[in-house]
DNA sequence: GTTAGGG
DNA sequence: CCCTAAC
């Protein structure tokens, strides 16, 4: 049988924690008030549940896994995951599967009796499909089996629909990323963009299940990780015994059925609903807000929400691209990193990620003719949230690359490791023109030159090492607030002496904005993104190919920079001296090197600052601002509006004057 | 291009 | 942060 049912999750695709249940729907309607309307709905994941319930309930003994659920008072699920290592793709499934209501599944199973779970997110809708084994192994995008055996009857989905009352939730997940790349914990393998780039799954540490997750002896897992990537499969378990996890989000309308189960170690977790390059949420349907700190709200009353705003303060979502180990990281946290950029496209470093510049050349004539067999693509590191949906981790990857092949990005010429950039040499000038030269021509993504940022301030110098991938969603998940976006700064150096250096600036880029990634991007050549190994003729369009970015409605709106008690601190100082209305003078007095706060910027800076000042401690939100810098917010505004009232007195007075005393006038 | 103010 | 009007 082959249950599809459509979720209607818009672009969100699956969450995969969501899948799980975990509690009776009693008490999950403690949670959520509003999930009745749910309930009418059969769930993909009560579908789900009961498969994996039928399948864990026949295979209980079998102890591959064993999920116990267990309900606290509060209906919250506690219990235990043991990591299954069994391959389920190397290992028929052990259930029949056979769901009520479906009779049809048993025909399709029945000569085996297995059927896996399989679940596809396609484009804007996810789908759920209850499939046969061998269906299971077709190689899909995103193929996660998910055995569900509920304990206690825990998983109230589970024993509803499949009738089974005692198992365990686990879900596995087949990355299904090329090759079988498993997502593995924190860090997914790699994903084959044109066979060579990379691309890096993060979860952060945030959103990785807490310690009540049991690693069996052995697994290499990490410890926290709500994914687990073993072989090809990566597993998925989830507990839950958090109400205010289950409460954070919560898809409403037609989005019920994912529910957020899993549980978050620690507070410091920053959750989000979109991605950093796309959106985690579908546009058309927003999260419902269950959350009662209004830091949800507050996001959610944006009117648009959904439409690609990205709060950054829930932003999970991490975005990174490099230069393999050496080369640009960004990430959400409004960090990029430029590691140290290869300059020497050596050849054969393709397999350790450094770039190469294979680029075939050859001299005829006077002509040099390329080869490029792809382009590759720079490592990219995209940290999602555990909500996340597959499909959103498919868009949210395909807008990075897009973006990243946007016009955002420019070529860059590297000969024998150095970078060519007199674009008015010939390229025999270069030393392009004879075969001597075949691989030593490499091409660079990197950003267009034209927007340069400029440090800010040495506030947070924060400087990663090269290889530190990792530490910048340590880093972000360690935030002690949600919204602590940082100004970052950069250290921008020189391009060409940049090579080979590590500088980090946290400029926060968001790729898939073409202008505000270019805008964002320190030096440009620092930031090679890219480097060739090319052969494929075709693959060369891939830079010209990707005209269009999808950011027709992503660009639309800058990233939300909040800005940090330095910035305050120094424009209340600027305001201060210059008062209010000279926004122009205070840009260029304290913000010059901010490319990314316009004198508007700062003008609607000393707007809210001066109703934040107005309003009670209690009314204010985001990173608070020290109360000292509020009263000189106010001071400053009520001196200034008496001093404009002044001047422009002072002003008509003298204009009246001047007037009277020119009879030209 | 700036500034001011509403959204 | 966006948009627009006004200068």
């Amino acid at each position: 049988m082959v249950v599809k049912r459509r979720l209607n999750c818009g672009s969100n695709g699956f969450d995969f924690p969501n899948m799980i249940p975990k509690a009776p729907r009693s008490s999950r309607r403690k949670v959520s008030s509003k999930r009745d309307d749910v309930d009418s709905q059969t769930s993909a994941i009560d579908m789900l549940a009961s498969l994996a319930g039928k399948l864990l309930e026949e295979s209980e003994s079998s102890s591959t896994s064993t999920y116990a659920f267990g309900g606290d008072d509060h209906g919250h699920l506690s219990g235990e995951i043991k990591q299954e290592h069994e391959d389920v793709y190397s290992k028929p499934c052990k259930s029949e599967f056979s769901h009520q209501g479906n009779p049809s599944s048993k025909s399709t199973s029945e000569d085996t009796s297995e059927t896996c779970l399989q679940i596809s997110s396609l484009e804007e809708d996810c789908i759920l499909e209850q499939t046969p084994v061998s269906d299971c192994k077709r190689g899909r995008g995103m193929k996660p089996l998910v055995r569900c055996e509920n304990k206690k009857g825990d998983c109230d989905s589970l024993g509803e629909s499949g009738g089974v009352s005692e198992e365990t939730s686990v879900v596995n997940v087949d990355a299904g990323f090329e090759q079988g790349e498993a997502i593995n914990g924190l860090v997914a393998d790699t994903f084959s963009v044109k066979d060579q780039s990379q691309l890096h799954v993060q979860f952060p540490e945030s959103v990785h299940l807490d310690g009540d997750v049991k690693l069996p002896p052995g697994t290499n897992g990490v410890p926290n990780g709500s994914f687990e990537g073993y072989g090809n499969h990566s597993k998925l378990v989830c507990r839950d015994d958090d109400e205010n996890y289950c409460k954070y989000y919560k898809f409403s309308d037609k989005c019920k059925s994912y529910r957020h189960l899993t549980r978050v170690g620690n507070r410091r977790v920053k959750k989000s609903m979109m991605t950093k390059y796309g959106r985690a949420v579908p546009r058309s349907k927003c999260f419902e807000d269950t959350r009662t700190d209004g830091c949800l709200k507050a996001f959610h009353r944006k009117r648009k929400l959904c439409h690609g705003y990205n709060p950054l303060k829930h932003e999970t979502v991490h975005s990174k691209r490099r230069l393999s180990d050496k080369g640009l990281v960004f990430n959400s946290d409004g960090g990029l990193s430029s590691e140290s950029v290869s300059n020497s496209p050596e050849k054969g470093e393709s397999e350790n990620g450094v770039f190469s510049a294979a680029v075939g050349l050859h001299s005829k004539d006077s002509r040099v003719k390329f080869s490029i067999k792809s382009l590759r693509i720079p490592e990219l590191f995209i940290e999602v949230p555990e909500t996340a949906t597959v499909g959103s981790l498919k868009r949210t990857v395909m807008e990075a690359v897009t973006a990243l092949l946007g016009d955002g990005i420019h070529i860059g010429v590297l000969v024998q490791g150095k970078k060519v950039r007199d674009d008015n040499n010939t390229l025999s000038q270069t030393g392009l023109s004879c075969r001597e030269n075949v691989g030593n021509l490499g091409f660079t993504l990197e950003p267009g030159p034209e927007k340069l940022p400029i440090p800010l301030c040495s506030e947070h110098p924060v400087i990663s090492m090269p290889t530190d991938s990792t530490n910048l969603s340590e880093r972000s998940a360690a935030a002690p607030v949600l919204d602590t976006r940082i100004a970052y700064l950069l250290q921008d150096a020189d391009p060409v002496t940049n090579l080979g250096n590590c500088v980090e600036n946290n400029q926060e880029l968001v790729p898939y904005q073409s202008d505000i990634s270019a805008d964002e991007q320190p030096s440009s050549d620092s930031r090679a993104l890219v480097a060739v190994s090319a052969l494929e003729p075709e693959a060369l369009a891939i830079v010209p190919a990707n005209p269009k970015p999808k950011r027709t409605d992503l660009s639309q709106r800058r990233t939300r920079r909040p800005f940090s008690v330095t910035e305050v601190e120094a424009l209340v100082h600027a305001v201060e001296e210059l008062g209010t209305g000279r926004w122009r003078d205070v840009k260029l007095r304290s913000f010059e090197n901010a490319s990314h706060r316009t004198y508007v910027d700062l003008k609607d800076k000393w707007k809210t600052l001066v109703h934040t000042a107005s309003i009670s401690p209690q009314q204010r939100r985001g990173e608070p601002v020290p109360q000292e810098l509020l009263d000189r917010v106010l001071a400053a505004h009520r001196y200034w509006s008496q001093h404009h009232l002044k001047q422009n007195g002072k002003h008509q007075a003298a204009a009246t004057m001047a007037v009277k005393s020119d009879p030209s006038m």
